[in-house]
DNA sequence: CTTGACCTTCCAGTTACTGGAGACCCTATC
DNA sequence: GATAGGGTCTCCAGTAACTGGAAGGTCAAG
């Protein structure tokens, strides 16, 4: 298989697939031309990584879930830890910008929006109050 | 002001005030030996821009609050504007953030967890099922 | 005069790609 | 055989917003 196939198939751009290679997340064969050459087994290893990092896990983290997807002993408990560590981040991720939301809805609500130059916002901003 | 005063009176690292220095968001006279030399409307404008930044604005976000805040003549619905764009994209990554959370959550909820090797977590990253 | 804390600049690294240049390869058509 | 068009290759640079570190100048105290 050609990268614009497996791009295709993957839903991965082929410039993404390159660089997956480049860090080594990846290893297609290569043809005489120099072309590389997808197996099937690459095209799902893909299309793990693109899953995974849909849900938010970093390359670090897709690299050791491909690691434990590959290690036909693996104990599901340490999936289960790097799964839950990841969706603690998130959870902490979440409560910032709900955070910041809510300060910045509370502006923005409070900020008349008109012609005039007096803004709560900016006021907020500058330590006004 | 030194360096140090500033950094610690406005809560950003030393780092981060020569940063936005160089990227022109402030300008502080300098002493004849090469020091800076911190006036405390360099440390309102430091201050500004911990704050905005603490909301989420980007650094160009920050920039154009920043020309807000110093335009005598703004009307408020441009700065109401910038920031319910932010708002927006705010609630956009909430919601995102979101979805991975509900998804992963349910992964970890159904992952024994235990030594054995079947994973649910796994086996929807393989795309199985 | 030396020590140690500050200050300076500049360079490199971080995350996960993305865009583009220049060049090679393959297939089809004339 | 020449050419046109795609597809592919590698390599370099840039993105956001810092952060760490090296090498070296400055300042106040003892």
């Amino acid at each position: 298989m050609n990268i614009a196939t497996v791009a295709e198939r993957s839903g991965l751009p082929a410039k993404t697939i390159r660089y997956y290679e480049d860090i080594g997340l990846i290893r297609p064969a290569r043809r005489d031309n120099g072309y590389r050459d997808f197996a099937e087994a690459d095209l799902h290893k893909l299309a793990f990584l693109g899953r995974a990092r849909s849900l938010g896990f970093s390359i670090e983290e897709c690299r050791m879930l491909l690691a434990l997807w590959e290690d036909r002993s693996r104990a599901s408990a340490d999936v289960k830890a790097l799964a839950q560590k990841h969706l603690d981040a998130i959870d902490a991720k979440i409560v910032e910008l709900q955070g910041m939301r809510d300060t910045l809805a509370s502006l923005v609500h409070h900020c008349a929006g008109d012609h005039r130059p007096d803004c709560p916002i900016l006021s907020d901003l500058a330590g006004e109050g």
